[in-house]
RNA sequence: GGCGAGAUAGCUCAGCUGGCUAGAGCACACGGUUCAUACCCGUGGUGUCGAGGGUUCAAGUCCCCCUCUCGCUACCA
């Protein structure tokens, strides 16, 4: 037994970022479960006890207004997207152990007895941010960070905030943090990553979190305060662990102490500063050990402009499915798998990866196989052991050398995650038998009579290399390796037996109605297909976008309550009307504008982060809301004398004030 | 503005510590073949290796500078 079947590696646990219910997820989100299910099937046939957990994201603002444009309760839209997410990853075929949801309410009280814990012992604290917090820049510096005691951005003083609210004390850990990182490399992958966030955040200095929100229900409330619930992100991590089975009181699950601390966190590398920074300060606090590796991938984009359903271009992993079938749309994300650099999928690139790859290589290589066993043997496969001539052998053994040697050389590809490669690396044995059989020509060897048993010897050659190649491919398109094993009668193998030839039982007899396992496409009808899919998506925004003009009317915002004022703090703002005489872009800065506003008789220079929102052209002749006693302050290098007031939209939209009658340039607000 | 990455065949990209006529896959063209899903096998590129300087016997590979693209971050009075 012992040089055979599998072998205990130990454990393996698993996890992807949990995906953010606030609507159905396109393909390029959907591509990390699949990269991750790839990895997981193959650590599984690597001897790995494998636990792959995944899920839902389902608290949040967003996810509140959402719920109620669509005139449900939170709780039920959230099962909606969720059952919609879950469905998306049964029908990819991901192989997940566990589907977390952020609403389970096991994990929902797990993350109320963390925060609660984390406030006891005082790594959370309520609202005090004494002499650290600089209100006009909405920033919180470190003692360090000040300078002379004074906010290092413009200078002045910093002051307590007023709102009440817990954060967490991330400087308290940032040291520890910083050893872990740079002790071990691997932590942050790729590098790249590492840098930015030592760069950017870590030794500049770690700002103390913002843990919960007052401005939304729509999340887990801190049992203990009931008006606050905690922030998005704290709730989110924690699935990780919770998932498991987690106790903040020390009651921990066996399948805890077996699993954590996770192997590998799998996210996109939008998100890298939450699991690099605050993940892992949040378990220092907990007292508990760091993953051991955080991998971010980067994205697959939909090429042609910025996706959206109005447009027409957003692709869905179903209707890939349901056109080219799940197993090419595995190969062709998992092939695409950006490693460095951000990837692209669209209809038309699929369709050519499945037909030259998927068609072409591998699928008519199974076919030819399986049709010259039947025309010559009725099917039966046997190596009967015939005499080689110099020039076959070698031929033979080349062939041989391929098979067999792939399996290593996968093996080293996606110990770094190289899925990509490891693809290319199988997807040589396939290319490798295409060219036995030129090399071999089977079909003049059919015509003498004695070359019958060299005959049979390579049909039987091309079978086990079939078999070795579909066994390798398992983990990436599990349902055809199914299929190429069924075809040729035989079962898949177990990867410490890869770098064998021969164990195709000789005498089996492959079946003799071969089914095409990927049928070339006609790119015509992939694009009408595309064409008619992108239709009807717009089709649906528009009725959609119909219906919500109806409802505008709930379509609100909620934003953080200030401190009550007085009539005199009031009076001490002045406003005025002002006259956009000149204006142009600010050159070192992205944001920036800077107009030449006429207030009355005199003319102000306001520097505005609106050019996202307005060009220059634009903004000349408009008559505007200026904030006018405003201390000068200097942006990007240029001075500005005062504020032009906009109203913003959850998504950041600005629009400019305007008297809604004609008013003369500084005219008073009041 | 700060930090970082990149610019190599039509497309997507490999090219480590500098060394023979700069590579792979896809696409394209031609040739071979016919078992097979018009498939497979073979052959084919005169690519200013982003521009310009420099170091060296020798640079895509090191240094300087320029242009452009991208990422993280700051700014948004």
């Amino acid at each position: 037994m012992e040089n055979k079947g599998k072998y205990y590696r130990g454990k393996y646990y698993l996890t992807t970022a949990i995906a953010y219910t606030s609507g159905k997820p396109h393909i390029g989100n959907n591509y990390e479960v699949v990269l991750a299910d790839s990895i997981c099937r193959f650590k599984r046939k690597e001897g790995y006890e494998v636990f792959f957990q995944t899920g839902t994201d389902e608290h949040g603002q967003k996810i509140e207004l959402k719920a109620q444009e669509a005139g449900i309760t939170p709780k039920e839209f959230v099962d909606g997207v969720a059952g919609t997410i879950r469905g998306l990853c049964d029908l990819l075929n991901v192989s997940y152990d566990k589907f977390i949801r952020t609403t389970d309410k096991d994990h929902e009280r797990q993350v109320q007895k963390i925060f609660k814990r984390l406030y006891d012992q005082g790594d959370i604290y309520k609202g005090a941010y004494e002499g650290l917090y600089c209100t006009p820049c909405e920033s919180f510096w470190t003692e360090s960070q000040l300078v002379d005691g004074k906010c290092p951005d413009c200078g002045r003083e910093v002051k307590p905030a007023k709102e009440e609210a817990y954060f967490f004390r991330m400087s308290k850990y940032a040291d520890k943090l910083i050893k872990h990182i740079n002790e071990h490399p691997e932590f942050i992958q790729p590098v790249s990553r590492k840098n930015e966030m030592m760069n950017n955040f870590l030794l500049p200095g770690l700002q103390d979190l913002c843990v919960s929100r007052t401005s939304f229900k729509w999340g887990i409330p801190v049992d203990f305060d009931d008006k606050h619930v905690v922030y998005v992100w704290l709730d989110a991590l924690t699935n990780y662990i919770t998932g498991i089975g987690y106790d903040a009181e020390g009651n921990s699950s066996e399948q805890y102490k077996k699993l954590w601390p996770a192997d590998l966190h799998l996210i996109g590398k939008d998100i890298i500063r939450f699991h690099t920074i605050y993940w892992p300060i949040f378990l220092m606090a907990l007292g508990e050990p760091l993953p051991k590796q955080v991998f971010g991938h980067p994205w697959l984009l939909m090429s042609g402009g910025k996706m959206s359903k109005s447009k027409g271009n957003v692709v869905y992993a179903d209707d890939l499915v349901n056109f080219f079938g799940v197993d090419a749309v595995r190969y062709y994300v998992l092939h695409e798998m950006p490693y460095d650099n951000d990837g692209n999928v669209t209809w038309e690139l699929i369709a050519e990866r499945t037909n030259s790859d998927l068609a072409n290589t591998l699928g008519n290589l199974v076919n030819r196989t399986i049709s010259m066993s039947n025309k010559y043997f009725s099917g039966v496969v046997a190596d009967k052991g015939a005499q080689l001539t110099p020039e076959d052998s070698v031929t033979d053994e080349d062939l041989k050398k391929t098979v067999t040697g792939t399996y290593a050389k996968v093996v080293d590809k996606m110990a770094t995650h190289r899925v990509a490669d490891a693809l290319t690396e199988i997807f040589g044995i396939f290319k490798r038998c295409n060219k036995y059989i030129d090399e071999t020509e089977p079909w003049v060897l059919a015509k003498d009579e004695t070359k019958s048993d060299r005959l049979a010897t390579v049909l039987y050659n091309l079978v086990e290399g079939i078999v070795i190649g579909a066994s390798l491919l398992e983990p990436y398109m599990p349902e055809t390796a199914q299929k190429i094993a069924k075809q040729l009668n035989t079962s898949l193998r177990d990867f410490d037996r890869l770098e064998e030839f021969g164990l195709y039982e000789s005498g089996t007899k492959v079946t003799d109605t071969p089914e095409i396992l990927f049928a070339r496409l006609d790119m015509k009808e992939v694009l009408a297909k595309e064409e008619e899919i992108g239709a009807a998506q717009m089709a649906f925004a528009q009725a959609e976008q119909a219906g919500e003009e109806e409802t505008n009317d709930t379509n609100v915002i909620d934003i953080e309550p200030k401190a009550e004022i007085s009539y005199d703090d009031f009076a001490k703002l002045q406003f005025q009307v002002g006259e956009i005489i000149a204006c142009e872009a600010v050159p070192k800065s992205k944001k920036l504008l800077c107009s030449k506003v006429k207030i009355g008789s005199q003319v102000k220079q306001i520097v505005s982060g609106i050019k996202a929102h307005y060009s220059p052209e634009e903004m000349v002749g408009k008559k505007v809301m200026v904030l006018v006693n405003l201390k000068p302050a200097t942006l990007a290098g240029v001075v500005s004398e005062g504020m032009l007031l906009c109203a913003e939209d959850a998504e950041g939209n600005l629009a400019l004030m305007k008297p809604e009658k004609e008013m003369p340039a500084g005219a008073e607000i009041c």
